[in-house]
DNA sequence: TCATGTAGATGCATACTGCACCTATTGGCA
DNA sequence: TGCCAATAGGTGCAGTATGCATCTACATGA
């Protein structure tokens, strides 16, 4: 019961984000790729599908991952305009996490083919109901 | 089996993690489907890779659903045994809201596809190193 | 009448995220 | 020379999500 006519059915909140903390795998896999500072990093995650991403959660997820041993970065001052770049490179650490993290998403993988497989399912089904 | 690499930075902590949010587009999916109350629905999400999900944050998030007015409950009083229940079912609103889901799992499922086209890609590479 | 399984729900501490805002360096240009 | 834009990195805060523990309640069988 209570068909909750709430006006705001229109609510589209998450679906424009990426789910969190994947920012971490991209990174790391974009760092072992390209071996580039956050500035960079930042725009290379288009190519990964990442839109604008917010600078404050790259800055901060690179600090963190060089924290947890698992990126280590080292200062570039012969760039050729602008302030000095941190450079990020993969630790072994971070190469056994990046491992990790694959098959996390692996498994992601195998969950969305099987939501797309119900739901496709369902599509054609539907309105055939008693 | 979580193989917990141990050497010297410990943390295993989002990786054994599902993305947050999609609790909700796997709910909506189940109860479009199976039309159910939020303990077989907390089994019935094994099917899609779930592992055993927290009853916390399914009831939580079915309640949320609810508020929204992308679910309808009604309370079941005829079961076997064991208290009511209370039984979900897709709203207009829920559907709508299941396909903008569907359309976001789309895009991650492309993300996911570019991150391991280039992680295959550099782990051929790195194996081919003398 | 008590333990157990089923079913639903809440409170709290922590973690993550988006947004706004801040510092600093370099170069162009009026 | 002084100012602004672009580049590069970073912090603070508030809102939200999540995991965990805990709680209520019903039904059944021993």
């Amino acid at each position: 019961m209570s068909t909750n006519n709430s006006s705001d059915s229109g609510r589209r909140p998450e679906a424009s984000t990426q789910p969190r903390n994947w920012l971490q795998p991209f990174l790391l896999l974009s760092i072992q790729q390209w071996q580039s500072h956050g500035y960079e990093l930042m725009q290379r995650l288009s190519v990964f599908g990442f839109e604008a991403m917010d600078p404050g959660s790259v800055y901060r997820t690179l600090r963190q991952l060089e924290r947890d041993g698992l990126v280590s970065s080292d200062w570039d001052t012969n760039s050729s305009h602008g302030p000095a770049r941190r450079v990020y490179s993969l630790t072994e650490s971070g190469e056994t996490y990046l491992q990790t993290w694959a098959s996390a998403l692996r498994g992601y993988q195998s969950m969305l083919d099987s939501f797309f497989k119900s739901y496709a399912t369902d599509a054609g089904d539907r309105r055939g109901e008693t």
